[in-house]
DNA sequence: ATTAAATAAGTGAGCAATCGCTTATTTTCA
DNA sequence: TGAAAATAAGCGATTGCTCACTTATTTAAT
């Protein structure tokens, strides 16, 4: 790694830890540059802003974890399979590297709205997995995007209690539950 | 209303309002005295700081949920009951007050640890009637924290997704859904 | 009941501090 | 030696909050 790059990682990481501990608004520039070891106008030959500087970390990330699951998910054939590939690919993605993890999570509401429309997306591709499984017949037919949204939620909102420190140890260990309670979810019939 | 605690409602509905659209910290108080029609000063006749005020509303919320929830789920006996009690509760508070429920949903990490630890709390009143479930024998027996997350999740995500505009329509139109699926989380049996 | 005194609520100009970002200068290294 | 990288000083703008003052409301005294 070339020292540019290496300084410019030492930025996007020192941002990043601050980004999680504090927000993005409350971060300073100066804050930043303090914990990467560097001054504050370095920040600007590698960033055009702070703002650019979140954004750019936030969307990284974002299209990585949307493509690693798109991957992880379509080798299998049944929804049932897919399912855990998604499931056991998201926990050790969030099990290898927390911080980013929990960035990406505590600011999707900030940023969310600047991605792309045709950048890989998280959401869409257990939204695809799940429309194609109703279409097959697997689970009963119903809102998508609800479906979607309640069966990721199994797995959601447990992570983001783990960000608030109520949970402890790897997101991976309840892999299994978060399958058969994810597939549970979906399965259900209307009585 | 007596006319100071109609000018401290108007500041408290103003500042809501903008914490949603922005952001606590991105939120000035000249854009709240604006919003509230008064001046700024004001607003440090009824608040010691823009941070309190932000707190006071995010816990006054917070109670009124725990104890709101708490009195749903008391008269029933069974857990499918309790469930159905809540969901329902929990919808209808969102739909009634969308813009105050956003806000509790957007600012829990920046929120959360600041909560007496005696103060109700609305996550500890699902866990409670999780456990006591477990104890009967109405649902297998696993980490309460854990199974209360995922059922949780189940509910709370679609709600971040309304949040978030991929949903239009009140959220009590899919009460019945979220019930079942919860229920669903809590019935799975580890294969 | 009337007035005087006291308190509370409201105002808005302004302050000290801080912010993101720029720029002039120095260091690094191929 | 020249371009890229890093630095440190500093700029204009903005921030949360204060404070001296005015206006409204409540309490007390005659």
């Amino acid at each position: 790694m070339g020292k540019a790059e290496d300084t410019k990682a030492r930025i996007e990481r020192a941002a990043l830890v601050l980004f999680v501990a504090r927000s993005v608004a409350e971060t300073t520039t100066r804050e930043i540059a303090l914990a990467a070891s560097i001054a504050e106008g370095t920040i600007y030959r590698h960033f055009p802003s702070k703002e650019q500087l979140a954004l750019d970390l936030f969307l990284r990330h974002h299209r990585a974890l949307a493509e690693a699951l798109d991957e992880a998910q379509r080798p299998h054939p049944s929804l049932r399979e897919k399912i855990e590939a998604i499931v056991r690919c998201y926990c050790d993605w969030a099990d290898r590297d927390w911080t980013l993890f929990a960035y990406h999570l505590l600011n999707q509401h900030a940023f969310l709205a600047r991605v792309p429309d045709d950048a890989p997306n998280p959401v869409a591709v257990v939204h695809n997995v799940i429309d194609r499984a109703m279409t097959a017949g697997e689970i009963p037919r119903r809102d998508v995007g609800l479906a979607a949204a309640a069966a990721i939620g199994v797995v959601l909102q447990p992570a983001t209690y783990k960000v608030y420190g109520r949970f402890e140890g790897p997101l991976a260990a309840h892999t299994g539950f978060f399958a058969d309670a994810a597939w549970a979810v979906l399965a259900v019939t209307e009585k």
